[in-house]
DNA sequence: CGTCGATACATGCAAACGCATGAAAATCGG
DNA sequence: CCGATTTTCATGCGTTTGCATGTATCGACG
């Protein structure tokens, strides 16, 4: 009920940015509710799984904020209360004394990959029957474009001039 | 990265979820940094938004639920914010008297166009660059396709036994 | 090498959030 | 018609968040 076909391109990418939202919060909705997030919240899981897929093991902080909707210093906070229930390791970054390294824990690593498979499995219970396979790999070319296109990086300060003049 | 083209049906499930999340999280930044934020925070645009999409102008608190990423009780009280600000107004409904119906002052539908045209013109300026207008169209018609088989309503109870067995 | 601005992370504090619960109205079952 | 259950929204309370700021280090430049 929106896709006449013809409409201007700044609507299109209004609508088509409302409908990628919305479908998220409806999936995150029924991820939030499950059962795998009663451990850890969303945010943290997140943080884990960002961890758990990391070459190297370790991974500094800023590189981590720019993968999760938090503020720095909420993160910072987060990655506190991570360390305090021993799922992560703090550790000063070597060849720069401001950063901090992180790395799972044991523990934090068994939690991670605890809850992710249950997390797996809930996604795949919604995204499974909603889409083809050929749709969902579509849906993934085009949300990774997306992604790769806005970049990663928000040009932290700029405040309202960012965008293209006018 | 990823798309091999034969994965397992639930790998490629939890990958186009990862995908379309990240994507999400890499555009909210970039808006959520934008001007058009300042004077209202996106939970509380969204309620203004959808109320303005609302045909007959007054909306129940539990069917905006529905649409925010919110809880009940945080959704209740940033409402009472928004009235506090003169930006909504609550009336009993008619029909059920436990219900409140609600609905845009004419302060509060004149904040949420202007918030709205900045918000839109911010949206066009990161998704017009990044796909086709095809791609788009595309994209809206899965992300949609996605929200309504997942379905708006979490089915509130029933802990951990909503997904299909197995 | 000393100064100055930028960057990385931590912290004080007020605002916002979710969970558990409460009150009031609706709905259901005898 | 009445009591039990459910639904809808509000509220107390502890937790989490963001903003502003503080502290320390880095990098550039004279």
């Amino acid at each position: 009920m929106a896709s006449d076909g013809n409409e201007s391109p700044i609507r299109l990418a209004a609508e088509t940015w409302e409908s990628l939202f919305r479908a998220q919060v409806a999936v995150m909705r029924r991820l939030q509710a499950g059962p795998a997030f009663r451990k850890v919240a969303i945010n943290e899981y997140d943080v884990l799984f960002t961890l758990s897929r990391c070459p190297s093991g370790w991974l500094r902080l800023n590189e981590l904020n720019d993968h999760v909707l938090l503020s720095q210093s909420s993160l910072s906070r987060l990655v506190e209360r991570l360390e305090k229930r021993g799922l992560v390791v703090r550790m000063a970054a070597p060849d720069d004394g401001r950063g901090v390294l992180l790395k799972l824990t044991e523990e934090g690593s068994a939690l991670q990959k605890e809850i992710g498979r249950e997390h797996v499995r809930d996604i795949s219970s919604l995204v499974g029957p909603a889409l083809t396979a050929a749709e969902q790999r579509e849906l993934q070319r085009l949300t990774e474009k997306l992604r790769h296109s806005v970049g990663a990086r928000p040009a932290k300060e700029l405040p309202g001039k960012y965008l293209a003049g006018k």
